[in-house]
DNA sequence: TTTAGCATTCTGTAGCCGAGAGTGCTAACT
DNA sequence: AGTTAGCACTCTCGGCTACAGAATGCTAAA
């Protein structure tokens, strides 16, 4: 068999045989432990020259002459594609969720449980992003003058996120309640992006005349008091600790949980690899591309949204020897009962 | 030497030695390798005897016969309580420190960079609690209904601290605008504390009188939409990875980790330990009593003040070979830097 | 009181051996 | 042509021994 040449039957599969064995125990798997499990009974020698055959076809890799193959990446790739989706939760896994995400009712603690539960059912490491989207419905804004040269701004969408930030302003309160007067009355129910675009387009005509109202304004918002709700993301990793089962080398171990301590690292994986157009869960195998020391890694994700809107996003990182069907099953429910759960609250 | 007799001069300081020389080197120390850094040229034979009154004196630990010693938990308390506390932080520390803290204004926030910083200098886990203590100032509070059954409940205190919850009340908006309108009347400035009290009072008494205002307020009191400040706690640690190193048991490393995971033993532990009343750095050897997992780790923490006012407490944990001296300098400073920065806030 | 000397004890490493597991190839079988 | 049995070969891993190195404790001398 020529490499790259699309397989056939038996040599899926065997191929798919040897994944998740592999999965199971862990250890390089051999033709005889295969030729048992076969039900086809083929002996150990028929099943050798298969696996020759899917070796040179770069999905199997062979640790030293004399031990068993483990899948490559390749190989890993083509089980997920192979995997038929429709499995089912087991009612374990299934009541852990429920009884973790019942009755919550905004995206960060959504999140901060998922990547809890997550890191449970997976045994892995569970990782979730939430996002303030910029387009979020303004609630209500608030300032308040804190001391010397300090404002609190609040800003509440009407999805319930709530986002503060401690400006370095000199406002009179005064100024402040006119100000939060003015948007509040104005933009009640506009998109952050909208209203922000509109503001800044009032802002830029009336600039002229000198008005007290405009001035606070611009200072407000040239300070970002009200650009607190988009880039706004919180990371919830959790379940770190059971990386130290799989990983044996140490210097590696330590890389790992570090990059997993790097908040920005973790955005930017989510973010560059769920797509936010596509609904389903999504599958990476192979994250040394983005993150080196996450060499024989994968990540198994989801956008979160509720209707068309991305709020956020959630996975289970682990290493390519992970449960794939229960994982991707766990994490696509969770991404549908996001929607559903927080459907409601709107 | 009888055990438990106070230890002369030379004992002290070869006490000393060993207990430096296996923080630098993390190996048993042996009489020889005193000898040749002991300035006044004591021969290991000397030593050794010295060394045999302080083991039996329940200083120092003997891993197997033929070993160095090894300090017991008994010499480090000894070895903390000469330290002078005159050290100061090196140039480098102090620099991360200010940059990683200046210009920070809230509780939270400094608290999470703390937590990292923390974890830099001491290259062990940074832990940091912020606590919105019962005795802050109300500022503001604001009710928004979300949807069915949905109320959100935003509390603002004086110090910034932005408190939101969700609750399930079925409340029409105007019932809420006018509890709201009540409480920020009635309430601005008072304590969290002194507010529920009063609160409850007045919900007592007039009870009998059925009125809607003192209904709604009843059912967000009940709901816990005015509870939101005091006992909640957000707990931030950063720097686990740190502890790859150090450990070598796979086992115990598992569990150290989860340990870390879990929120709540974290502060319960520095509940328990950091005494509110005392300002000083504390330093808790043997955290195996709170937290068996904890074996041979050490607590070095402060809690975090503004004025007479507990905001938190921010705390090193790691191996009882740490650089005692170094680590509390660096807890201190930050503690009071904590005060001072925000101190002019308020 | 301190030191030198020495027998003793224990660890860690290196090397060796044999068992076990697995492969690849060839030749026989269906 | 596809499948299987047989066999030589390779590589890992656990156990065992031997040995060097580091420290100690004790005794006797300075």
């Amino acid at each position: 068999m020529q490499a790259g040449q699309p397989i056939g039957d038996r040599q899926r599969e065997i191929l798919t045989a040897i994944v998740e064995t592999f999965i199971a125990t862990g250890e390089p798997v051999g033709s005889r432990t295969l030729s048992r499990a076969s039900r086809e009974g083929l002996s150990p020698a028929t099943i050798r020259n298969v696996m020759a055959d899917l070796a040179d076809a770069g999905f199997l890799d062979q640790p030293h002459t004399s031990a068993g193959r483990v899948p490559s990446t390749e190989a890993y790739r083509y089980y997920v594609e192979q995997l038929t989706g429709k499995a089912r939760l087991s009612q374990e896994d299934e009541n852990m969720i429920q009884d973790s995400l019942h009755g919550v009712s905004d995206v960060q603690e959504f999140m901060e449980r998922t990547s809890h539960v997550l890191s449970l059912i997976s045994h892995n490491v569970g990782v979730t992003v939430a996002i303030g989207g910029p387009k979020n419905a303004l609630e209500h804004v608030y300032f308040s003058r804190l001391g010397d040269q300090k404002v609190l701004a609040v800003v509440v969408t009407r999805s319930g996120l709530v986002r503060d930030r401690v400006l370095r302003l000199d406002l009179a309160q005064a100024d402040l309640d006119m100000a939060a007067r003015f948007i509040n009355e104005n933009f009640r129910g506009w998109t952050m992006e909208a209203m922000r675009t509109e503001l800044e387009r009032r802002l830029q005509q009336e600039r002229s005349e000198y008005d007290r109202l405009m001035s606070s304004l611009e200072q407000l918002y040239r300070q970002g008091a009200l650009a607190a709700d988009d880039s706004a993301q919180t990371v919830f990793v959790e379940g770190a600790s059971n990386l130290v089962a799989g990983e044996q080398d140490r210097q590696r171990l330590q890389e790992l949980l570090k990059t997993l301590e790097e908040k920005k690292k973790i955005v930017d994986l989510l973010g560059a690899y769920l797509d936010v157009k596509q609904e389903a869960v999504r599958v990476v195998i192979g994250l040394d591309q983005a993150l080196p020391s996450m060499r024989n890694f994968v990540l198994i994700g989801a956008p979160a949204r509720v209707g068309n809107e991305v709020r956020g996003s959630l996975a289970v990182i682990g290493p390519t020897r992970i449960d794939y069907q229960n994982t991707m099953t766990a994490v696509s429910y969770i991404a549908r009962l996001f929607d559903k759960i927080l459907n409601e609250s709107e």
